[in-house]
DNA sequence: TTGTAGGCGTTATCAG
DNA sequence: CTGATAACGCCTACAA
């Protein structure tokens, strides 16, 4: 930097003010600094910037790594940040949050203290609040995705499940369905304990019977979603719609509908959650509440960008979720 | 640091050392001074650290995002770094290489130069050789995963594909078939090509014919594969096996051959590559050739680690893949 | 708008 | 094995 002031005959600070575009400078002298730092090919040190200003160029993604990396929506939300923080001078790390980090909020609270990232990124579906709320004590700058926090210090943003559950059986109940059955995802996940409660109070205030084997056990996996639907499908009192916790899940229900021989959508509807999985690549085409990812990560990493900057920043902010009618519904037999 | 010195009676640069446990105290010594960080809840500064260092406690991701990410293939690879990372001080960062990146070794060479990682993990299934060369000449510590390169001053670690294709046409000859076609990967990708020479030198040594139509385009994606495989199967003298260049490629045979009341593999015998489908998700259980990709990632990252503690490491290294039977191949008709 | 002075927290170096 | 010293490169704060 001192050899660029040199070359360029300003003082290193002049040069540090135009290269970190904070401040305003002489239009001239900013053109004279950029062509010498050109010319000696200079560029700047992030380290010694992040510790002089004791911030971490960083946002982490803190997230339960196994399960969710390599999943379309972990991409989408990848994808969401990314555009959120595209022409920041940001970039995100990816922490380790498999073991530790989760059950202990020292783990999180550490990669902050220690300066690693300057903010957090959180997806954590099983995360307890209260765990969020110490981190938020510690005054960790951090944003949930894909949760919904109800705490309001605590922002978060993620799709509004019950809509979409409501929206789904409006779809089935306009297509005369009136038995209607539901494969839950993990009970410990918050979006498929709101799935599961949407369904229940919307199937209640439809006025629709619910029989006990219509609500079937599921973990937003293919083969336990597949289970789950031959038993409904197998008594002797069957729905004619099923809705399903995610697409996974109808995923499973669609094959083992099809192992059966019970046709979709003639003989059972099924309908998705998520709206992440291709027609072309799955050889389902799935009716389906489609959530933008992409969207309510972008938002997440927008907010935790201003609450890095200092603006305030709270409570929990909910995404739209849309229909996608596809070739799993029709109307009941 | 300073409080922490205070409190156990030694110099901060004891301290330091205990706390970065990178040269010898006098146990007693370590014991009195970690006593003392635990009681004042101290944390170091990794920031200043880094600084003082002047290398970066990251090893940055370099990857084509949008391709990548949210695949099986990522997962893995994903997962193979992080464990052998894993008990570093590092941390990942993954970038944002979507566009210039990749296309302009300065794009990459700038995170290096930044400090922002202090080595470079790249996978570039598409990069040309001229561009890494550049890369290395500027000194850079990075190792490519996932791809080869002849270059033997940079180092690499992927699969053996020529010997994948070599064991599944052994394994289809064994099986009696002698008319054996397929479908190819996007040609731009080293993978693809690897494969495909492979196979076209294969079947020529073992002197089996190779009419026009039994080799097809694809593109790694399950609709393309689907229509390469039903220009094949609807020839009037079909292949009796095709083997596909990834499995996305074969699941889309697999689907294309349902879809024509093909069976499989009565009627034809399908071999994928690559091995990271799940027969349970996929309604596909594909024979295939798995490479084990957490192996080669977990060993990309600890030559770079390697690299980056000053030893030399030079060359590129194959991992053996191995033949996974399952449903979809079979005896010839 | 520009320049000067000083300090950020750690570690390399070298002497003891 | 331990301690003193200096330096890393940038930025904040203040002065001009």
């Amino acid at each position: 930097m001192h050899d660029v002031a040199k070359e360029s005959g300003v003082s290193p600070m002049t040069v540090s003010r135009v290269l970190s575009g904070r401040r305003t400078v002489d239009p001239q002298m900013r053109r004279r600094v950029l062509a010498a730092a050109r010319r000696l090919d200079y560029v700047p040190n992030a380290l010694a910037s992040s510790f002089s200003r004791n911030r971490a160029g960083f946002i982490g993604v803190a997230t339960a790594y196994r399960d969710l990396i390599g999943t379309t929506f972990f991409r989408e939300v990848m994808l969401g940040f990314q555009s959120a923080v595209r022409g920041t001078e940001l970039d995100f790390a990816l922490f380790d949050c498999t073991s530790e980090a989760f059950r202990n909020p020292k783990g999180l609270a550490r990669i902050y203290r220690q300066k690693k990232a300057g903010g957090l990124l959180i997806m954590a579906p099983q995360m307890e609040e209260k765990y969020l709320r110490t981190l938020s004590s510690m005054g960790i700058a951090f944003v949930v995705a894909g949760e919904r926090v109800t705490d309001p210090d605590i922002p978060s943003v993620c799709c509004n499940d019950a809509r979409g559950i409501e929206i789904m059986i409006e779809h089935l109940l306009k297509l005369g369905h009136r038995r209607i059955g539901f494969i839950c995802g993990p009970s410990q996940l918050g979006s498929a304990q709101r799935r599961e409660s949407a369904f229940r109070k919307c199937v209640e205030s439809a006025g629709l019977a619910l029989p006990k084997h219509f609500v079937q056990p599921g973990d937003y996996t293919v083969p336990k979603a597949k289970a789950s639907a031959a038993v409904m499908l197998k008594n002797r009192k069957p729905p004619t719609a099923i809705i399903c916790a995610n697409d996974q899940t109808a995923k499973g229900a669609v094959l083992a509908a099809r192992e059966m021989g019970v046709r979709v959508p003639e003989d059972v509807s099924i309908g998705g959650f998520d709206g992440l999985l291709s027609p072309e690549e799955d050889d389902v085409s799935l009716t389906t509440i489609y959530q933008p990812v992409q969207e309510i990560a972008a938002l997440a990493a927008k907010r935790l960008l201003d609450l890095m900057a200092g603006k305030p920043v709270r409570g929990h902010v909910d995404i739209d979720v849309s229909l996608v009618i596809r070739e799993t519904t029709g109307p009941a037999r």
